[in-house]
DNA sequence: ACCGCCGGTGTACGCCGTACACCTTTACGG
DNA sequence: CCGTAAAGGTGTACGGCGTACACCGGCGGT
């Protein structure tokens, strides 16, 4: 017979299939866990077959990137350029969500993918096109910086110490003791959630409601010096 | 002789001076050629050694980190909260300028050490200090996000494309070309230095001005809130 | 005189990325 | 129809990493 008896022949590897599998994997296992061996193994296949289809594991993860920023609605035309832009960036926030390693992937890529650049180009388009400045637009992105990609570096990445799902609430509340002893300020500004739930610890933060309030504070503000026609000759 | 001729004894290692032989090995190396390996080899003594005075990477990182907050300047007693912290926040930019990597391991640690709790609780009271809610002062926090640190994540690393300082002038204007007409958003904002050097490519941004550029943005703003009383309630 | 501990050693394991030579299958031009 | 060359998958191997674990010399305290 030549015709093999064997589940008919794998349909072979393509960039694009090893993409996906990486960005499945990691959105899976997480990042630390992706490696060339295990997304081989998660294909079928031996390490090396997969360096016929990517030069090498930066580029594997700068191709995981450009799969992300694809995610990414395309521009809106209508609204003026604040919420046309407001609204473009957070559904790159909703992306960059859905898969948790995005943001840090993106964070230390070294040189930027043609998506990418893509997506900035776009993003100082709609600046542009509401008319603002050449120069305050140069400045707008500096200062919007990751957040154009819809995130913000996190300052308590989880709450200190040990992982709050454990242990008895006595030790729990001595610890708090002592951290409010030391960081009392910390403590405060952790509790400081207005009026409802008082939650012995503030149950973490609303970061959507935290990456609006920055956004909406720095696009307020290009808005302020664009009326007022800033430019970045004054401060000489 | 009970004395040994050899150069008497090594002074004792001690986690001071391995944190400290860290940072110096990762300021003249760069901290991807900072391996326990490379470290041990640095400070004359076998890999495992270190582990007598770090439990293991992680905790060597976090000990480089609390070395630079460490060269942060303490906060200076007079003047209003908003020159305070900007004076504090820009000292901070200066200590992880001296040690570029430093950027780079505060992003990726995963549970803040004492003196990372230490310098952000203090910046917090700055605030608090000069009147504003606590409920301010977090999101505040939010939105600084890693500028508290004296840093953003730069949206373009390098230039794009090869290193700017080879090949001939006649592809890299080429190259300028291409880029203009795929992006030309990107390189009219690049462009964008309002008058003199018109250096073809736009020699990088004046990092020192975006950085004060966006960080007064953001002052503005919680100050422009903290007067007119505003509450994170406001937006229900 | 002894013991215990502290700091430094040596060996080894299991991961990692990837260079390189090899083999099979497929597509195509003469 | 055949020969050949490319494309895609394989196997082996190397050097590097973090670190577990057993060990050992010397010093201080009893």
């Amino acid at each position: 017979m030549t015709q093999q008896t064997e589940p008919a022949r794998r349909t072979p590897l393509n960039r694009d299939r090893v993409l996906r599998a990486a960005v499945a994997l990691a959105d899976r296992a997480g990042i630390e866990a992706l490696s060339m061996r295990s997304l081989a193994h998660e294909l079928d296949v031996v390490p090396m077959a997969l360096y016929k289809h990517v030069a090498n594991k930066k580029q594997l993860l700068d191709g995981m990137v450009d799969v992300i920023v694809g995610e990414i609605d395309p521009p809106a035309g209508d609204a003026d350029w604040k919420s046309a832009i407001r609204r473009r960036v957070l559904s790159a926030r909703r992306a960059l969500l859905r898969h948790s390693w995005a943001s840090r992937v993106i964070e230390s890529r070294t040189s930027p993918t043609p998506g990418v650049l893509d997506y900035l180009n776009s993003i100082i388009g709609m600046f542009r096109a509401g008319g603002l400045s050449a120069d305050l637009t140069h400045h707008a992105m500096h200062a919007l910086g990751s957040r154009v990609w819809g995130f913000t570096q996190e300052l308590f990445p989880a709450s200190p110490g040990p992982a709050p799902a454990d242990a008895d609430p006595q030790a729990l509340a001595a610890l708090l003791g002592e951290m409010a002893a030391r960081y009392p300020h910390i403590v405060e500004i952790v509790l400081a959630r207005p009026h409802d739930g008082e939650s012995v610890v503030g149950q973490g933060c609303d970061d959507q409601f935290e990456f609006e309030f920055a956004l909406d504070l720095l696009l307020d503000g290009f808005e302020r010096l664009h009326r007022q026609g800033w430019t970045s000759a004054e401060r000489f």
